[in-house]
RNA sequence: GCCGACAUAGCUCAGGGGUAGAGCAACUGAUUCGUAAUCAGUAGGUCCUCGGUUCAAUUCCGAGUGUCGGCACCA
């Protein structure tokens, strides 16, 4: 006699076990037809399956945050009908819905190719059209591993092989076909809809390992209707035309070719945005309380040998030798901890000077597979706003904590007022001993609490030496990467014997805090240039202001002007071609330039210039040295603006 | 590194077994103009590299390099 009470709160009682198909219809007839799943007390579960006991359920309709994730595992299954109908002896392995569709990774000697993917589409289309339920089966554990392997399904028998045997096996069946799958489903393809679409083929290694088989991976996307799909491919395509690629380029930012792979060729307007950041960077650091040092980009392989790096990241850096000395073999420095730790083993340590923040804009190379390569995001050489705190124990928490404000503080600064956190702990090829990692994990758990910072477990990611928190910024098109971090490392101190004279008089060893906010500067000028899409804000952009008289008589007075702006320390052009004021305004607004003061002989008769911001057809006529002053105050980069 | 796609003028791209085109940019000349393209003309290419097939290859085939999308990697 179940009692089922419903989200409103009222209760409605049934003679026996029900379904929540069955439920639903006695609630209405408007809430069958629109249910396609429900919860179960807070579980998420097929409409079919039996209530036998009292529960709370609710229903999910295809408004609910719920059912676009069904949609989409539910679109993966029909994806992978529509593949073994159309490619026989294709096997299937898994298809999870992800963020914004799907993937199902198929395992087959050709791999799939783009060309492949409107058939299998047109498929798809007609599994949905016929609407075959979603059958829920439980089936014994070894049958099911015995019917997989009977029709060459390798990976699914794999799949239940290592499945934990308290573990209930589900089958999931749509018509003729047939999967593995711990559901939840929606009632049939049906319920799919049509608002999907296949988008691109990949390799994908069998359960992500590279020592795995490569199977071919088809991605899609999916959503509850037409409309949000046509919104997300809009994004999409909006979403390209903010590649820092294609910026770059038409911005004249940088450039990279083939005689140097993985290194960025900076142009003046480019290296002009770099300088702008670094100053700034430089600027908050030593306030921030930051010594900045500068260490040698070669090495003797005697000091990674040393640190542990030698071991494990040999074959990712860039050896140097010369013929006078064959002894002898450099490394062109992957990273400046073990030199920052030189400088701290200079001479004798106090505790009083802990801790000892040491910054660096530190140059590294590091030889990078080249699949990774990415435009300026992902290179061989790099320059880190890079920093080591050497401080005891019990300041690795106020550490974090003032770690963590400057970071927010300069992201928001520079755009970002929201990013991700995630916690990565040890993994498993790891130097120190358990008592170590657990007595840094448990102290940069202690920090986050303490600064407030949430965060996702990232299991097994830590760096080898220690545990560590990333902070994540996304590119245009949705993709995260690593900016900020936050490492703590006891074994690096250990590794390069740092140690400092305690209050006691007795040696101490210092505990180490790598951290970096950009991360690597080319990186987050990629992504700093997708944030803006290329318009920056004043004080960011390369070139502030332009310059453009209207007729030749105003060009004394242009220069001027630009004189005036300069004179503010902005980076002003002037353009003085003989071109009509249309051509002129249309071009610097191509470049994104965010303000183009143009100078008629009005102006320049009454010392004024017309202000035409980027992104407005407004213009604002002002007085020359009005003009000039609220310009250079908004330029000042935000460190510097006086106190509101 | 692995899977797939792509590589044509400075840029964006079209083309195609018989020696290559557009728009924009560049250059020259004219135009002095009030807020997103003034007009006319000129010039510009080992069609990524190497090899093969062919009477003939930029086009077809193979290898290499690079780039792009993923996967793996990321101290």
């Amino acid at each position: 006699m179940p009692a089922i009470t419903l989200p409103d709160g009222s209760v409605r009682h049934f003679a026996g076990p029900v379904t929540g198909t069955t439920v639903a219809a006695d609630i209405g007839p408007g809430l069958a037809r629109a249910a396609l799943a429900m919860k179960v007390d807070g579980r998420l579960v097929d409409l079919s399956r039996t209530i036998e006991d009292d529960a709370a359920v609710t229903f999910v309709t295809r408004k609910d945050p719920e059912a676009l994730e069904m949609i989409r595992h539910d679109t993966a299954h029909v994806l992978a009908e529509a593949v073994q109908s159309l490619f026989p002896g294709t096997q299937v392995t898994i298809g999870p819905p992800i963020e914004n569709g799907f993937y199902y990774d198929f395992a087959r000697n050709e791999p799939f190719t783009l060309e492949d993917l409107p058939a299998i589409e047109a498929r798809m289309r007609e599994i949905v059209a016929a609407n075959a339920p979603f059958m829920r089966e439980v089936w014994d554990r070894n049958d099911a591993i015995a019917f997989f392997q009977a029709r060459g399904e390798r990976y699914k028998a794999e799949l239940i092989q290592d499945l934990p045997v308290t573990e209930t096996i589900t089958l999931y069946r749509q018509g003729e076909w047939i999967d593995l799958c711990r559901g939840p489903h929606m009632r049939g393809t049906g319920d799919v809809g049509t608002a999907f679409k296949l988008q691109k083929v990949a390799g994908a290694y069998w359960r992500g390992d590279h020592r795995n088989a490569m199977l071919s991976r088809i991605y899609g996307t999916a959503w509850r209707d037409q409309k949000e799909l046509d919104a997300y491919l809009k994004m999409l395509e909006e979403a390209e035309q903010r590649d820092h690629r294609r910026i770059g380029r038409a911005m004249d930012l940088f450039h990279m070719q083939q005689e140097a792979q993985g290194s960025v060729f900076w142009h003046p307007k480019g290296w002009r945005l770099y300088r702008t950041v670094e100053a700034y960077m430089r600027r908050r650091q030593e306030a921030g309380g930051y010594d900045e040092v500068r260490t040698p980009q070669l090495v003797d392989r005697a000091l990674w040998e040393a640190s542990g790096h030698w071991e494990k990241f040999r074959h990712h850096m860039f050896i140097a030798t010369v013929e006078e000395e064959p002894d002898v073999t450099l490394a062109l420095k992957p990273m400046n901890c073990p030199c920052h730790v030189q400088i701290f083993n200079q001479g004798l340590r106090s505790y009083r000077e802990l801790p000892w923040r040491m910054a660096e804009f530190g140059s590294c190379h590091r030889y990078e597979p080249s699949g990774a390569l990415h435009g300026i995001m992902r290179v061989r050489a790099f320059t880190q706003d890079d920093a080591h705190i050497f401080c005891t124990e019990d300041q690795i928490t106020g550490e974090t904590v003032r770690f963590v404000a400057l970071l927010s503080a300069i992201y928001k600064d520079l755009g970002f007022e929201t990013f991700r956190v995630k916690f990565s702990d040890r993994p498993d090829m790891r130097a120190g001993t358990d008592a170590v990692w657990d007595q840094a994990e448990a102290a940069l758990k202690r920090a986050c609490a303490e600064a407030g910072v949430e965060y996702e477990l990232n299991p097994g990611e830590g760096a080898f030496y220690g545990p560590k928190l990333e902070f994540v910024l996304r590119d245009a098109i949705g993709r995260d990467w690593q900016c900020g971090t936050l490492q703590v490392d006891f074994v690096l101190p250990e590794r390069l014997g740092a140690e400092y004279i305690g209050e006691d008089g007795a040696r101490h060893r210092p505990v180490m805090l790598h951290r970096a906010i950009l991360g690597s500067f080319e990186r987050f000028l990629g992504i700093l240039i997708e944030q803006y899409a290329g318009r920056f804000p004043l004080w960011l952009a390369p070139v502030q202001v332009v310059v453009a008289p209207i007729v030749s008589d105003a060009n004394d007075y242009a220069e001027e002007v630009a004189a005036a702006l300069r004179a503010q320390g902005m980076n002003v052009a002037t353009d003085l071609r003989n071109e009509k004021i249309n051509a002129k305004v249309r071009e610097h607004s191509l470049a994104h330039v965010p303000v183009i003061a143009v100078v008629g002989r009005r102006e320049a008769e009454n010392r004024q210039v017309s202000l035409r911001r980027l992104g407005s057809d407004g213009q604002e006529v002002l007085a020359l040295d009005v003009a000039v002053a609220a310009l250079a105050a908004e330029a000042t980069p935000p460190d510097l603006r006086p106190a509101a």
